[in-house]
DNA sequence: CTCGTTTAGTCAAACGTTTGACCTTCCACC
DNA sequence: GGTGGAAGGTCAAACGTTTGACTAAACGAG
C-alpha cells in the first residue's frame, strides 16, 4: 500500500513481467495475451505498490490530454454553474477532466496562453460576450472548440438551446392569464440568446393577436434588469406583464417595480427564462422558465470527445424546457 | 505564423541551433551565455513557426504539473464563486492553470482517481462537510494539500478565515440597535464554521452582558435556513433579531419569516455571515458581513505554491471583515 | 519428426523537454 | 608561444508510458 513515486518498472520488477504487459493490463488492452495467473500477479503489484499511471508520460506517448476545457465569463453566475455541473459529469464518464475557467483573467487569449500548447483535448466556450479577435484568440489554441448556446456568423461548430420556444412558453402563459399589454426586458443588445428569446417573444404576441409590448434591453445582471425595468415603467402606457429574457435581470427588475410602488402581480406580472433554486425564496418567488443547461454542458463535452477537428455541429438541444409558476404571475388587475 | 505540432526541433533546424539552446532562451535560463544576434534568431524562429512548448513533455521531465486542483462542494454556491476567482487570479499569477472540481461525481475520493498521478502540484479543499476516510483518500494523492476555512483535529494544514470576529460584529450591529433578546441560526451541527460563528455569538452576547437567545442549527441551504427559522419561531419568547450563519440560510429564514407574518426588519431583524451582490436585491436587502473570500482563495495558492511537503500551516486571514448594513436590521420593535 | 500456428509474453523506439556535462574557439596575459 | 579562462554553444541522458514488431516455447496436424 506504499504510496508516492511508483513507475511501471518498479511493478514490473515485482510482477516479474515486462513493463509492457503492465501497461496493457492497466489499460485493458485486448491484443493481450496473457494466463488468469500472470493477470493476477500484475494486479496484485499494481495493488500492493499503490501504482497510478503518470499523466505526463502518458499524454506525451498518446498526446492527449485526458482533460477538456470549459470556458465561461464568471463563476458567480449560477447559470454557468448548471452548466458546469452537466460538463463535468459527463467528462467523468469519459475518464476526462474538466478544467475550467473564466475571464476573470486576462480573457479567452490570455486563459488560451496560459493552458499551453496540449494541455486539453478540446475547449468550450460559454457566455456571449463579444470578444474582438475571437477567432484569431480560438485558431491559436490548436484544439477543437465548440461554442456552447451562442451563435456566431462566421462559426459553425456551436449546440443551443430552442430559446424561442422558451420565450414562447412564457409570454403564451402570460397571454393565457389574460394580459393584453405584455413588456420584454430584452438580453443585451446583439447577443444572440437576447435575439433567439425576443423572437419567440414576438411570434408569440402576434399569434396571439396582441402587438408587441414596450421593449427594453438589459444586461444580464440585477443592476441591468433594474435599470432598464425603470426605463419600460416610464412608458406612457405601461405593461401588466413582463417577460424578462434572463433571471439575473428579473431579480433586480423585481426591486425596481417594487420602488416603483407596484406590487408582483397584483399590478404587474412577471416571468424570467431560467429557473434558479433561489427563485422560490423571492418575494414573490418568481416564475421561471427552466432550460436543460446541464444537458448542454454534457452535451458540449460529449461532441467534443466524438469530433474530429474541422468538423462542423451545428445542433439545437431538445431536452426538456418547463415553465414553472410560482406567485410572481397572476391575472391583470382589472381596475 | 504556422500553427499546430512544432517542437523543439523544429525551431532549432530554422535559428539553425541546438534545442538546448531554444529551450534554454524560452525559459530565459540565466545560465545561459548567448549572443544578442543569436537570440534575435531564436525569438524570431518561435515567432514564425508559432512554437509553444508540449506541457506534457515538460511536465515528465521537470516533475511539476503547473497546475493545481480546487475541490469544492458545488459550483451552485456563490460563496465558493468568490473563492474560485481569488485562487484563479493566484494561480495566473504564478503561470499556473487552477483546475476546480466539485463533489458532484464521485466524491474527493473519486475526484483524485480522475486527477491521476501527476496532473496537479498542490490541492485545495474548501468547504465543510465530513467526508469518511478523509485522509486517507488525500493520502492517495501524492500532494500536498491545504484546507480552506476548515480545521480539523488530525489536520495541521489549513487557512482560516477570522470567524468569530465575523459573528461578533453582526451581533454588536444588532445590540447596538438596541436588541436584548437575539437568536442565532447556527450552522449545520459539527462543521468548524459553525462552531466558530457560535462562538462569536456568545462571547459577544456575554460581553454585552446578555444571556444568549434560542439557538437552531441549519444547513447552509434556503431549504435548510427555512426549517430552522420556523422552529426558532416556535421559541415562547422568540427574539427580536437573528444572527443567520450563513447568506444562504438567511434567504430561506427570510422566507420563514414573512410566512409567519413576521416583517423585516420592523418585527425582527436579521443579520447573515457572507455577502452577495444578489444581497441587495432581496426583500428587504440583507444586511451582512462581508469576508475575505477572494483572499482565502488567494492565499490558499500562494501558499501551495512555496510549500514543503510535511510542512504545516496554521493560518488566520486577517482580511477586512466588514458589516455591510441593509434595511434587514432595525431597532427592536417597541410593543 | 517437422512444420505451421497459437500462446504468452519481450524488446525497444518514440513522444518533446530539460539540464548537467562537455567541447570548441577566441582572447588576454605572462 | 603557451596557458588559463570565458564565451557561446553542443551533446545526450533522462522523465514514464505506449505500442508495433518480434520471439521462444508449446502444441497440434500431417
Amino acid at each position: 500500500m506504499k504510496s508516492g513515486r511508483v513507475t511501471l518498472a518498479h511493478v514490473a520488477a515485482v510482477a516479474k513481467v515486462d513493463r509492457a504487459v503492465i501497461s496493457r493490463v492497466v489499460n485493458n488492452d485486448p491484443t493481450l495475451n496473457i494466463r488468469p495467473e500472470t493477470r493476477e500477479r500484475v494486479l496484485a503489484a499494481v495493488a500492493a505498490l499503490g501504482y497510478r499511471p503518470n499523466v505526463a508520460a502518458r499524454s506525451l506517448r498518446t498526446a492527449r490530454a485526458h482533460m477538456f476545457g470549459l470556458f465561461i465569463p464568471d463563476f458567480a453566475n449560477p447559470v454557468y454553474a448548471e452548466i458546469i455541473k452537466g460538463a463535468e459529469a459527463a467528462a467523468a464518464a469519459l475518464s476526462y477532466v474538466l478544467v475550467t475557467g473564466s475571464a476573470a483573467g486576462a480573457g479567452l487569449g490570455g486563459y488560451i496562453d496560459l493552458l499551453g500548447q496540449g494541455r486539453i483535448d478540446g475547449l468550450l466556450l460559454a457566455g456571449a460576450e463579444e470578444e474582438a479577435g475571437l477567432l484569431e484568440q480560438l485558431d491559436r489554441a490548436t484544439v477543437p472548440w465548440i461554442m456552447l448556446n451562442r451563435r456566431s456568423p462566421s462559426v459553425k461548430r456551436y449546440v443551443i438551446l430552442d430559446d424561442e420556444r422558451a420565450a414562447r412558453l412564457a409570454v403564451e402563459h402570460l397571454v393565457g392569464l389574460g394580459h393584453r399589454r405584455v413588456g420584454h426586458l430584452a438580453g443585451p443588445v446583439g447577443a444572440d440568446t437576447a435575439l433567439r428569446r425576443s423572437a419567440g417573444y414576438s411570434a408569440a404576441m402576434r399569434d396571439a393577436g396582441l402587438p408587441d409590448g414596450p421593449v427594453v434591453a438589459a444586461d444580464y445582471t440585477p443592476a441591468g434588469g433594474a435599470a432598464a425595468m425603470t426605463a419600460l415603467l416610464a412608458d406612457p402606457d405601461p405593461p401588466t406583464a413582463v417577460f424578462v429574457a434572463n433571471v439575473a435581470s428579473a431579480i433586480g427588475a423585481m426591486e425596481s417595480a417594487r420602488a416603483a410602488g407596484l406590487e408582483i402581480p397584483r399590478q404587474i406580472s412577471m416571468v424570467a427564462v431560467h429557473d434558479l433554486d433561489l427563485a422560490s425564496y423571492l418575494a414573490p418567488p418568481l416564475t421561471t422558465v427552466r432550460m436543460p443547461l446541464a444537458e448542454l454542458g454534457r452535451r458540449g463535452v460529449a461532441l467534443l470527445g466524438s469530433l474530429k477537428l474541422d468538423e462542423s455541429v451545428e445542433e439545437v438541444l431538445d431536452g426538456p424546457i418547463e415553465l414553472i409558476v410560482r406567485l410572481s404571475t397572476a391575472p391583470p388587475y382589472m381596475a
